[in-house]
DNA sequence: AAGATAACTGGACCTATGGTTCAGTTAATA
DNA sequence: TATTAACTGAACCATAGGTCCAGTTATCTT
């Protein structure tokens, strides 16, 4: 029920926007270059020439940075689940499409360096109380759905929900993103793999 | 090349002992009921009745102590696997041996509530630079060993070491360790034992 | 176009907490 | 009982997340 664009635009003044752009990206380039505890919001905020003030009253806290961060770079990969070309989208069969899905979400991880591993510790360290968990994420949750559903649709008979939720917390696990940061997201992937044909081959015993 | 128990005893004073488990069972009992980052060291040290400087004195820092708190957990675990009977111990195939013991690490996550998520706190919230990350824990280091031989055993096809750290990693999940305090491990083992015994039963593809 | 309004900005300030220091205390040894 | 080395604990420090608010500025209204 809003008029025009205009009021669309009204939201956001520009100035705002390119501070939040600015923000943004200073953050990306430290997370890119230096382990999270490293990065503080003041630094992010100094790297983007803004005051501290700024950045938290754009994003309301750290983990309201890092999670902006990580939106910006799930939302590709979302839309090719939901409705790009095989095996990744709709049409081949669950198993094929698991593997596929892992095998992208290792790779988006990889490129994107400590991102996870920030957003971890962005939740551990946030003062304010009600910060969300990770579960709550709309990009874990629609990350989490889509493998419970694939999951479920291959083989009825397990906890498809714990399942997926012990699948996508591998991603959080510092061996397996330090291998990640050194590039060998094609190794993770080939070991999801292993383990999700298994999974889907097994059958009640 | 120690002379005797008493050049043994003399390590630790009689007093300085009884503060350590003082300062143990306070952290444990704190840590069963409230989340890590409301236990703060200094209120460890009030609860154990002692100053937060001899907290520190003894264990190093608030990693140092989680640490201790998980190690006196785990040891007899380790035990029971390295000569207990079968199927934890030697002796049964591996995918029952891996069942086995998954089994049995997740009922020691559930009776010990938050103490793994303590430990990941811990390690994130430390300002001191020297703090082992997580996979370099004696303890970790010996599980993921067993975990690793166990699935090279059954699957020399298959990249073990990192699917061992994948398997592992899965009790640090926030998800899957929020059921594991309600009680629920029951459920968790048993998603383990889906995921192990299909991974033992593929073959190359 | 000018005034009104609401949003944005940024730096001073607050607070919590991990960690350090060191002078005094006390257990073990000879 | 004297000596010594370890233990103790309270005051102190540094850091980083988060809050406040007075001044600034883009946008809207008339």
């Amino acid at each position: 029920m809003r008029k025009n664009d205009r009021m669309e635009e009204r939201r956001e003044r520009a100035d705002a926007a390119r501070n939040r752009q600015a923000i943004l990206r200073a953050a990306e380039e430290l997370l890119r270059r230096y382990p999270p505890e490293q990065v503080s919001v003041e630094r992010v905020a100094a790297a983007a020439g803004v005051g501290k003030g700024t950045v938290f009253h754009r994003f309301g806290s750290r983990a309201g940075l890092v999670r902006e961060l990580m939106n910006e770079r799930a939302r590709e990969l979302e839309r090719a689940v939901a409705e790009g070309p095989p095996p990744l989208g709709p049409g081949a069969p669950p198993a094929e499409r698991l593997v596929a899905f892992f095998a992208e979400v290792a790779a988006l991880a990889a490129r994107n360096g400590n991102l996870l591993a920030a957003h971890e510790h962005a939740v551990l360290t946030s003062r304010s109380a009600g910060e969300q968990p990770r579960e709550a994420h709309p990009t874990y949750v629609s990350w989490h759905r889509h493998v419970t559903g694939l999951i479920a649709e291959g083989r009825p008979d397990v906890d498809a929900d714990q399942i997926a939720h012990m699948l996508l917390g591998v991603l959080h696990m510092e061996p397996v993103a330090s291998r990640l940061r050194a590039g060998e997201h094609e190794r993770l992937a080939a070991s999801y793999a292993d383990l999700v044909r298994g999974l889907m081959a097994g059958s009640g015993s």
